[in-house]
DNA sequence: AATAGGGACAACCGCCTACAA
DNA sequence: ATTGTAGGCGGTTGTCCCTAT
């Protein structure tokens, strides 16, 4: 089948948007609460444009709550933590930060925040160090132990990504399929482990020791990565992990083997034994998120390279671990 | 003061997907 | 099942502005 234009071009302007344009096209969305069809708006609001730029013009630039401004740090740190997990899904990563914009995230990423992984070694496709040397030696400089740190987390991405794609033409419901799989990172992001996750920091004093880890540096006990804390004032109503398994909806239990203050930490769904592998893939992903430095370890994403060398020492010796248990 | 070069960002283009007819 | 359309998405381009020479 040929390929329609969006819209007749002929006679449309183009090119930068005036105020009064803007005006006349905020005007019309307030005045007909909501923009109702792209394709007709423009001749219905009197503008000379085509829909689908004034689409991408109320999108990225006028809706109401567009948070304009520079990027904060802790933006950039989750945007370069969501392209980890999401690659070049910009729609993926700024539905995840309040406000802001797919086009506006690219844009930051494609001018500055893909150059500051260049300048650190990384590869900004892969979020990979060029060096294939990610092991630790006597050696190896705190930058490289950061960036094999992040090299293991996409790994494992990769790979629960790859198993969770098999599983899901197994286990998914047909309305499932299509959608939970890719959503797996986003659900894992906003779940609970997720946000205990990104409010790290707060709670510095609490720490949580993970025992028998899958792979263990020292037989009897390893620390949970750089995780210092996770929430404990869990809503019952968001409790766990949700995974979709066979069309239902069910919790995951996330970290048996991990407790907080002595008490256990976390309380087993309700049948997570229905798929071993799914949960496997599940525990890889949160130990990865669990692992994954984000406090001191991020720290060398701030601006001056020349820094990350002190913040990973830090995080070396305050018991972070670099060695990833997987 | 003029101008070249580069950075930042807005906007466009083309492809893909979902959905309705 | 096929076709046409609308909307969404990511890549790319164009333009403006700042800085260095």
């Amino acid at each position: 089948m040929g390929r329609t234009p969006c819209c007749d071009k002929r006679g449309l302007k183009k090119g930068p948007w005036t105020t009064e344009e803007d005006e006349i096209l905020v005007n019309y969305i307030k005045n007909n609460n909501g923009h109702g069809s792209w394709r007709s708006l423009p001749k219905l609001a009197g503008l000379l444009r085509c829909g689908k730029s004034c689409r991408l013009r109320w999108t990225n630039y006028l809706r109401p709550d567009i948070k304009r401004g520079p990027f904060t740090q802790e933006e950039e740190k989750l945007i370069i933590q969501l392209h980890g997990m999401l690659g070049n899904r910009w729609a993926a990563i700024a539905s995840q930060l309040q406000g802001r914009t797919d086009n506006e995230i690219k844009n930051l990423w494609n001018t500055h925040l893909k150059k500051r992984l260049l300048c650190m070694g990384l590869d900004p496709l892969t979020h990979e160090p060029f060096s294939s040397h990610y092991y630790p030696t006597e050696n190896s400089s705190p930058a490289m132990l950061s960036t094999r740190h992040m090299a293991q987390w996409e790994s494992a991405r990769l790979e629960a990504e790859a198993r969770l794609s098999r599983e899901s033409s197994l286990f998914m419901s047909p309305q499932l399929h299509s959608k939970a799989n890719p959503d797996f990172f986003l659900r894992l992001w906003n779940s609970e482990v997720g946000e205990s996750f990104r409010k790290i920091g707060k709670f510095e004093d609490l720490k949580m020791e993970c025992h028998s880890s899958p792979v263990s540096q020292d037989s009897s006990t390893t620390k949970c990565g750089s995780v210092s804390a996770l929430t404990t004032d869990v809503d019952p109503n968001m409790a766990g992990l949700e995974t979709a398994v066979g069309g239902q909806v069910e919790e995951m239990e996330y970290c048996k083997n991990c407790k907080s203050n002595g008490e256990d930490f976390m309380v087993a769904g309700s049948d997570s034994s229905s798929s071993n592998d799914m949960e496997d893939s599940s525990d890889t992903a949160l130990q990865l998120l669990l692992d994954f430095p984000i406090n001191n370890d991020m720290s060398f994403l701030e601006g001056n390279s020349g820094d990350y060398g002190a913040a990973t020492d830090h995080a070396i010796l305050s018991g972070s671990s670099f060695i990833c248990p997987l």
